[in-house]
DNA sequence: CATCAGGGCCCTG
DNA sequence: CAGGGCCCTGAT
């Protein structure tokens, strides 16, 4: 599908900002979904059922930085609906967060100071849907990033629509409900294993209107974490992963998985294994705002093996 | 070649 | 509440 129509709305992030730290996670796995080149990212959405392209940009406009969000369609789209994706753009990369007062209480950590230094004016968050979440979620269960990826690729491949926008081909996500009819077979041969029918039951839940993120959204971390535990195949692996990307709890932090254990002991500690209470220890000090802690620092190093530095544990424990 | 351990979760006993 | 089974892939 060829996309000829495009708008183009500013966005006014808070500030300090960082364009490309908030648009680009080099931790995130690239699928055939979005693409970031030379600064610029682009990416597909799949809102209030079009299907559509996304162009991000830096802007300077008289000295301050704003983003220049670019919306591909295949029909002409009201004032109102690029308003929506704009709001929906604005909440999914947190660009009206305030930073300010965790910058200023995190400056006690060396470790963070220098990740703060480092990513200014980054913002969390992620690009997608609840319902693309959970099945990037599922994916992600039980396999390293190279199956995963794979995973995903063969059902966006399958399942996906082509879109041409700005110069670009990427695949855009199917509709909730696109399984209903689907037998777990047809999902298996795309080798996702016993994934498929935990994918089929979260799409089934999503088309028969039992799970509204917008509703989700307004409801309290318990609440989220129990609707979320709830659906088949959600442990809480993948609601740790959802309660910070997708609702945005930055104060959330209990699971700590045996990977993610040796990458931790190294960053925090610069040693091979410390115990999950270390661990815990060492990030409950940053109180509201654990999580957001640790993902400055996370991203940290993702950024410094993106720029080239090699550290060889960290090549060892993530096996691209 | 065979065997096995993964970036979990469900189900059973 | 512990532990077996599940899929596929790459490492050994």
């Amino acid at each position: 599908m060829k996309l000829l129509f495009s708008k183009t709305t500013l966005i006014t992030p808070t500030l300090p900002f960082n364009f490309d730290a908030t648009f680009f996670k080099p931790d995130h796995f690239t699928t055939n979904d979005h693409e970031y080149k030379k600064g610029t990212p682009w990416q597909t959405m799949d809102w209030r059922s079009n299907k559509l392209g996304l162009k991000f940009r830096l802007a300077k406009i008289k000295g301050k930085s704003m983003v220049e969000l670019t919306v591909f369609s295949n029909e002409e789209l009201t004032k109102e609906y690029i308003e929506s994706v704009k709001a929906e753009t604005i909440f999914r990369y947190n660009l009206n967060l305030d930073l300010r007062e965790f910058y200023k209480f995190s400056a006690k950590d060396d470790l963070l100071a220098r990740s703060i230094r480092q990513l200014k004016g980054m913002r969390p968050g992620h690009q997608s849907s609840l319902y693309e979440y959970l099945i990037i979620g599922i994916i992600l269960q039980n396999a390293s990033v190279r199956r995963s990826v794979q995973m995903f690729r063969n059902l966006l491949t399958k399942y996906g629509t082509k879109l041409e926008f700005d110069g670009h081909k990427l695949l855009c996500l199917w509709d909730v409900g696109r399984f209903k009819s689907i037998g777990e077979q047809e999902l298996r041969d795309l080798k996702v294993g016993y994934r498929a029918r935990s994918i089929i039951k979260i799409d089934n839940q999503f088309s028969d209107g039992n799970l509204d993120e917008f509703d989700l959204r307004k409801k309290s971390v318990d609440e989220q974490k129990k609707i979320l535990l709830s659906l088949y195949g959600v442990g809480p692996a993948t609601v740790w992963y959802l309660l910070f990307d997708v609702f945005h709890h930055w104060e959330v932090f209990e699971h700590i998985s045996p990977w993610e254990q040796k990458l931790y002991s190294q960053m925090f500690f610069g040693k091979n294994l410390a115990t999950i209470p270390q661990l815990f220890r060492y990030i409950n000090k940053f109180g509201k705002y654990k999580h957001l802690a640790v993902h400055y620092i996370w991203e940290k190093y993702w950024w410094d093996r993106y720029n080239g530095k090699i550290y060889d544990w960290f090549e060892k424990e993530i096996r691209l």
